[in-house]
DNA sequence: AAACTGAGTTTATTTTCATGACTCAGCTAA
DNA sequence: TTAGCTGAGTCATGAAAATAAACTCAGTTT
């Protein structure tokens, strides 16, 4: 069968319909398999925020002990934190959660849900959280933008095609539609 | 207590440690109560790829068929997807989900999630699925800009203050650091 | 009439979450 | 010097959610 240089077979849909090849081993799934439980981005939230000792975070977060625990574990072993050991004057050792190179190339991920819930699911009183650029003073957002500088890209303006790892699948049906 | 203009106690340690006001009706946590279960970004990133029919994006998904139902029926209930019924010659009618404006706009939070994998957790093989932009080809991705149109701001360059909503609390303490 | 398809529902099993009690070492006040 | 407090957890148990597989049901094709 005849591929287009990406290797999508020729007369498909549209560029931006896949049919063709697999998502089982999409990036996607592969964050979502590390961050993609009920506590692990908000601990990651709270981290960026400052928030950084255990039992500051079961506080903030009110999440159960054990599961903190599990989830600070994995997320120190997948290198998006690291346990550091501390002294305040009067106390003994103790130890925080640092966003490691990693964990800090979350934050798009986490701004982009925070202003998804601002825009479509904020209550009466409005946004609890703003974040401004400091140089500038301006709102931050997390915009699609392409490698020559266009910004604020749409979803109809991106085109999705395989990359190098992706696994293909036969998916096709000579269907054809009417309106219902 | 004197107070900064956004409502911070003067004298807190940096604009970007949030030791004053609560978590609890983060943005980000109500974005989650609507997409943050195992399946609602995958079933929202397949409906973007294309697939949007029960069946296939069971197949395509792997997930079990009352967990993709009760999914389904959250998304549309929340307007993230609506369900419209079409008609393919020789069979009967069948019912497919697509993207409201409301669900279409958690795109940045999709890309941003695969442009993690792809940075940190890709297998050998280089990443499965490549988004460019149609006007000029140009790799996509989910960038912090500001609205005065400054690009690629890092997560240090942002300043963090309360909004309208913000719950505040005491969470101040008196201790000062010393390295461990 | 028998088998097939699409879009689910029901039921049972397994995994993950949540609650509350418990541990254990270092510090601190009596 | 012993009792109590704090930080950072673990353990046991019950509740909720996810998974797997069988079942339903109407329209369609053979």
């Amino acid at each position: 069968m005849e591929k287009r240089a990406n290797g999508r077979p020729m007369g498909d849909p549209a560029p931006w319909v896949r049919t063709d090849y697999s998502a089982e081993n999409c990036s996607m799934l592969h964050t979502l398999e590390v961050v993609g439980d009920k506590w692990a981005l908000p601990i990651m939230r709270e981290v960026f925020f400052g928030i950084r000792r255990f039992s500051e975070l079961q506080s903030v977060l009110g999440c159960a002990r054990n599961l903190l625990s599990a989830r600070l574990r994995r997320l120190t072993e997948r290198d998006l934190l690291e346990l550091r050991t501390y002294k305040v004057a009067g106390h003994r050792a103790r130890q925080e959660y640092i966003l490691t190179h990693k964990g800090r190339e979350l934050l798009p991920v986490l701004v982009a849900l925070l202003q998804w819930g601002d825009r479509w699911e904020v209550d009466a009183n409005g946004p609890p959280v703003l974040l401004t650029h400091r140089h500038c003073g301006a709102p931050v957002t997390a915009a699609l933008v392409c490698s020559n500088g266009h910004e604020h890209i749409g979803s109809h303006e991106i085109n999705l095609s395989a990359g190098p790892g992706a696994i293909f699948v036969d998916r096709s049906s000579k269907e054809r539609r009417t309106d219902a």
